[in-house]
DNA sequence: CGCTTCCTTGATTTATGTCAACGTGCGTGG
DNA sequence: CCACGCACGTTGACATAAATCAAGGAAGCG
């Protein structure tokens, strides 16, 4: 286990010694397991390892809306500890498997290594980044280029989490997906897609969507990608952080 | 400050030592003034005394998407020193007032007090609650909805952090900031906000909007309260904070 | 006073949702 | 093996929400 959460970039070596202590265990489910329910206790918080699931709330017209789509290296219920319930559900896309950690044992492990304190808070941080792009594709983009976003988006996060860049061209994801995370009928998100896949950058398979010109679609809505100086590394010892607390 | 610090609620008075030692300065800015660039560099994190701010990012086209609002007793730039630069920009609507703190101090402050460590984690984790808010409000709700949640949930915000319930209905946003953040024309906004006070909902005065009937609001919206055991409650030592590591 | 900002309203256009229908692939049970 | 249901993608016709364009009014402010 070790291998992967050094692998997906998080942590430093140092730190996997206090982390490994309050590991639980990890676990695995399959494709359209219902991981978290709305309304319900979190008593772990869980490191994405391997998969692709959805956070997301329902709504009472039986519609739901997917509030972020969950990757690996992502957290979930890294708050866990300061609220007694959630306000939103978590469900598996694809096969996953997770690091659980007590949620309780998770906040104390600040205390032992800065280092690790620091990581968790980047990673909390990363959350909150993510939320805000969603705001700015609801917000401010059409349809299209909303999907568009939200693929670059995809793409940079699995580069980011370590994912061979040929892999991170490829998204599991249906367009019920795609509809219910950016507020889009299927209908019209299917209408969309094809004129994506028309203009030769996305292609359509029996099992998700594929990016064909990310530079294209980059251009066609605008995103940014965060270059700094040292930009797309996951690592908080390098790039994107400024302090180090050690 | 004290006062106002302990009277938003977020800190207990055992902690409040250790923050005043890292305190820096209070400062006060005009309406309308740009607290902080899209693109700059964050030195300080602040905490907001009085007034209101937004958070937003602007377009190619000149628009701009307001990511959320700044109300007293939040935080802003909360993971600066995790990040070399930001992504969005603070712009005041009111006189505001902010506690600043050097953002290094406020990481390390963490190691000295497990109370205070949680508080702050508290608040980020309030910040993402916000955050989805926003994105179930702009992905699943129609225009005149989304009004009333948004109104409703500063409402409740308000009343959180501490403002008296009269002043809690008084907003002082204008259609136009209301579009802004909610993707809507300002035109639209003005013609939902005006079915709004048909009903006898709102009232639109010449510096703001004005809730007559929050109950209804949220009737309209389906926005839920949050209603834990004891819920309502902005200390974390009591009511939604679960687990207690002092 | 003349400027600006904000609110307001009507007419028209555009983007997106809804409804309905059909095709495909895929798993399941007979 | 086949038949069936089911989830997903696709397309067309139509309905509706919201944007845009245009114009004017009211309040604040130099």
């Amino acid at each position: 286990m070790q291998e992967r959460l050094t692998k997906i970039g998080i942590f430093g070596p140092g730190d996997l010694a206090i982390l490994e202590g309050i590991h639980r265990r990890t676990s695995t489910h399959p494709a359209g397991h219902l991981l978290q329910p709305e309304n319900g206790a979190i008593e772990n918080a869980r490191i994405m390892l391997s998969g692709w699931a959805v956070r997301f709330r329902s709504l009472a017209s039986g519609d739901r809306q997917i509030i972020n789509f969950v990757l690996p290296g992502d957290c979930i219920g890294l708050y866990g500890a300061l609220f007694e319930r959630t306000d939103f559900g978590v469900e598996l896309i694809t096969d996953a498997s997770f690091a659980e950690f007590p949620c309780a044992a998770l906040m104390s492990a600040f205390h032992q290594s800065a280092r690790l304190g620091a990581a968790l808070c980047w990673m909390a941080a990363q959350d909150e980044r993510m939320l805000e792009q969603q705001v700015f594709r609801l917000g401010a983009l059409n349809a299209t280029t909303r999907i568009a976003h939200l693929l670059v988006e995809l793409q940079h996060r699995l580069l980011t989490a370590g994912i061979k860049p040929v892999e991170a061209m490829s998204m599991p994801i249906t367009q019920k997906h795609i509809g219910e995370a950016l507020g889009l009928s299927h209908v019209h998100v299917n209408r969309c897609c094809r004129k994506l896949k028309k203009l030769g950058l996305i292609e359509i398979g029996a099992h998700g969507l594929t990016l064909l010109e990310p530079g294209e679609l980059r251009q066609l809505c605008d995103f940014e990608p965060k270059k700094g100086p040292s930009a797309d590394r996951a690592d908080p010892a390098h790039g994107d952080l400024a302090v180090n607390l050690g």
